[in-house]
DNA sequence: GTGAAAGCGCTAACAA
DNA sequence: TTGTTAGCGCTTTCAC
């Protein structure tokens, strides 16, 4: 692959000439301009970024951590970074820590070593002291989970409230006992989303019984399952289930099935994440909608904000609950 | 950010010995070392992979072409790609290419500008003249979809006998009218798939019916649905289904569900891909398991090769028949 | 409007 | 064993 200097050799002119013309400096005459542009289509010569970059000093790579791949929960999140950082000349680098430590440090040195502009961490077990202090000589936005009276900016929705409408609902049916089945209450959600459980049980004067709030290890459709079938083994059984994200609900759904019980009419289920399976379920599954794709837009501006060192502002986005037949058969 | 000027200076060295030292260069002497690493301690130095980069005209940074992100069929691929690039100190970007041009010259730009060394293309809609084109110069692998008599070499599995397995099963299990639904036809592995059903058939001496061939746009769950619905208004409907990927399955699974009928019983169904939804469907499905993982492995290890300048052999790996409750209620 | 030259941070050939 | 120096490909300041 030709270079600067064989192209300017060829053209007849200087490299800075070449240079001014490969970014549209509009002090370079129609005619020289046309010499060099011919140059560059009869060599088929491509600048090298690696030089561009390492002159400019940015990578124009924005990183982009989540825990895992195969969660369906990321993919419109990362669509909406992706096109933003597309649109703004960036390109994202998708880490994935499988909530690794090691990992996670080799996408913290990338961004000390100038290999990626800034940060957009979408990964709830990422290591928070590190990335704090990251932050003070770096661009880092928090996607989705975030740290409550932390430095570094969100955007996020406001998944107390989100949890209470899902339990309003519930409760709106006439569902009197209900249940939760939650993750790790090491996760800031997983906390929020119980206090807006806690507070429409509360509202409605519905009675809060410890051996209805299930705790997950993970997040995986076997969590689900593993939930449910606890839950349909107590004497007084839940008449609705809240998940707080849609692979439990689902697996939920699936002992619910197993155990010749029926949604919504024995048992309704309410999820979170309006994962695109949640409507190819039986029965589809009501559940929470976060504004994935406008979460991941936003993410990506506010990095990109900050790269350019303007201040920005943590974000709340609204949140949506989809009625389906998991609750309304 | 520290660079390497000032840590020789701070050592009382020369920039030469920082980067053995960097480099683990055996030459120096421990007591040298010694000095140099307390510099880069003390000033919380983090070698520029910028200027490495350019200096040794490589980004040990892979491409992984996919087109679409939110397609769980990829997820174990990217894994065994990911661990194995990481292993060999590269990182991986992966692109999405939504199966548009457009964002496919951006990354194919991105390894004729030096931004990354190498292409590993599972996106079945690839402009297949412009990725051989570009192999002249650089380094690509293919990944699952491949090209017959193409000069890039290749990771896949032998769908024709995969889909031939499939039917098979479902004939020995005593079904007689067995329908395909396929996608489009101008994909290598529909087309593979489709020989290997119609081989089974015509081995067992069943009849071939073009009425029994669907074939959908794409690869959603809605798809599935809608091929369902069409084979269930024939007057003469199937007995199973062969889908060619388990999310038209699921789809089908569902409107056999909405249609009042059950599967295995009225209608068996197999898939294809053992995505980890295929396991929480209602019944679980049947499907045919690709080695994700290792065909990730092995193409990222090939690629590597092909970026030492190594020569590689394109390859066929083995599939395996998971055999669940859509055929052995 | 264009060119000469410095320099981004690093590695490696050569010299000492 | 260590230092000096050229140069990777590009952008940009300063002259002209």
């Amino acid at each position: 692959m030709a270079n600067i200097q064989e192209v300017a050799k060829k053209a007849g002119v200087s490299v800075a000439t070449v240079s001014r013309v490969l970014n549209n400096n509009p002090s370079v005459t129609p005619k020289t301009r046309l010499k060099v542009e011919n140059a560059i289509r009869d060599l088929d010569y491509e600048p090298s970024m690696l030089g561009r970059n390492l002159r400019n000093s940015e990578s124009r790579l924005l990183l982009v951590l989540i825990p895992s791949i195969s969660n369906p929960f990321y993919s419109d999140i990362i669509n909406g970074i992706q096109n933003t950082a597309i649109a703004n000349n960036y390109n994202i680098l998708l880490c994935e820590t499988n909530s690794s430590p090691e990992r996670e440090n080799i996408y913290f040195n990338m961004v000390k070593n100038k290999l990626a502009d800034g940060v957009i961490s979408m990964d709830p077990t990422v290591n928070m002291e590190k990335l704090t202090e990251l932050a003070e000589n770096h661009s880092i936005i928090l996607c989705s989970e975030y740290e409550e009276g932390g430095s570094i900016p969100y955007v996020t929705i406001n998944h107390e409230l989100a949890a209470y409408h899902a339990v309003k609902h519930l409760i709106k049916l006439g569902n009197q006992k209900i249940a939760l089945i939650n993750s790790d209450e090491k996760f800031l959600y997983a906390r929020q989303r119980r206090n807006g459980y806690e507070r429409a049980l509360k509202e409605f004067g519905l009675p809060l019984r410890e051996e209805w709030i299930y705790h997950t290890h993970q997040l995986d459709f076997q969590d689900g399952v593993q939930a449910m079938r606890m839950l349909l083994r107590l004497d007084e059984k839940p008449t609705a289930v809240f998940a707080v994200s849609d692979t439990l609900a689902i697996g939920a759904l699936k002992e619910i099935n197993v155990c010749g019980l029926k949604a919504p009419d024995d048992i309704a289920v309410v999820g979170f994440d309006n994962i695109s399976f949640s409507n190819m379920t039986n029965p589809t599954l009501t559940t929470i909608a976060q504004p994935m794709y406008k979460m991941g837009c936003t993410a990506a501006n506010m990095l990109i904000s900050i790269i350019r060192r303007n201040k920005v502002e943590s974000m709340v986005l609204d949140h949506e609950l989809i009625i389906r037949e998991s609750t309304m058969g």
